[in-house]
DNA sequence: GTCTATAGCTGGATAGAC
DNA sequence: GTCTATCCAGCTATAGAC
């Protein structure tokens, strides 16, 4: 005999593969058409089944979204999770914005979804957002490594990597004309940000000549 | 008698102000519904007129967002243009900055369809982007004027820069989070780029001890 | 859960009278 | 140039048979 619990579990299971499935055919007709392109008869097309059945896994369209933000976030938390095998913290803190950039570049409706904002009426549920939380707070690890506090900072941090993969994506897609000042950037900002080692007070000595881990 | 050339010029002008008067009330509604959500039957009942009308002054729905850009653009750059009474170069880039980043929070959409290209099919026209050129020129001059001139230097310019005004549009629309960073950016990004007036060693970073104009 | 069929709407764009 | 009337395509979403 068929126990009822498992035959539920073959259930669920199927439901949400369909449900993966799905969601994977919407990135993939995405990454083709854009972000705003998205239709359901599309969808449904590349996912093998007919419109009407996308309801049977997906409320409405938003919900739709919704599913790409959170697997979108998802996939960016983890790889902005994986270890980093540099040995110092300032290594560490280029190497989490290749990463981001690389994340970005490869995907840019991934770029647009996450962190443009761009479509008319969608807003991601808190659910979908949380993964993004957890990388904002990654982010702010690796700059307490680096000595980087002050909300102040962090704020300009955001600003200084986003703006690179802003212009990279959207004036160079393919290329590498901002990515490769990922390390000049990172330099120039902690130059700025770092305290100090000894002093606390560099009136006009500002010697800071050693500990440069280039 | 009615001179015929003067007849032209009326009709000229009539037509070119109704031509206006379309793109007005196009930004009116964009500046209300978002980019994506202009529809031409809207935008006929805000002008005054209807749809089909629409037709006799613009080819197509691409030809008004082309005719919006190209005012946007003209201006930009107008604005970016004036004169600054500031004495010295620093001073200038900053307020550069400042005008800048005004425009685009003053008017997200006007700040998506110049900067972000979200638009699905839609590429401005040469004529329409002129004037954006203009005004990525009068960036370089301002960066010159404070020793900033290699490509690499202004590169990371414009990714410091629009990375504040799209962090600042996208998360804290109407606040000052981010546009309040614009001194210490400016700061930040000239003590590592500008060249110090003595020495000439660039090269290898942070042997800037001095020069720290603060 | 999946289908066919279709409702209901909105979009861009055109025809033709005036 | 401006209108009324309309075409046609696309969309999201639903109804109901199986």
């Amino acid at each position: 005999m068929i126990n009822t619990t498992e035959t539920t579990d073959w259930r669920e299971a199927r439901r949400r593969s369909a449900h993966d499935a799905i969601i994977d055919a919407a990135w993939s007709l995405v990454s083709e058409e854009g972000l705003a392109g998205l239709s359901l008869r599309d969808l449904a097309r590349r996912a093998g089944i007919t419109a009407p059945t996308v309801y049977a896994y997906f409320d409405s369209k938003n919900a739709i979204y919704d599913a790409m933000f959170g697997r979108a976030a998802t996939e960016f938390a983890e790889r902005m999770a994986e270890p980093f095998d540099c040995d110092n913290p300032r290594e560490i803190l280029v190497a989490s914005v290749r990463r981001f950039s690389q994340f970005c570049t490869e995907s840019p409706a991934n770029y647009q979804l996450l962190f443009q904002r761009t479509l008319p009426g969608f807003e991601p549920s808190p659910e979908s957002y949380a993964p993004a939380v957890r990388a904002l707070a990654g982010a702010r690890e690796r700059l307490a490594l680096n000595g980087i506090t002050e909300a102040r900072h962090v704020d300009m941090w955001t600003a200084l990597i986003t703006g690179l993969v802003d212009q990279q994506v959207s004036n160079d897609p393919g290329g590498d004309r901002w990515t490769r000042l990922i390390d000049e950037s990172v330099a120039m900002f902690l130059a700025h940000c770092q305290p100090t080692r000894a002093s606390r007070k560099p009136a006009s000595r500002q010697t800071r000549a050693k500990g440069n881990p280039t």
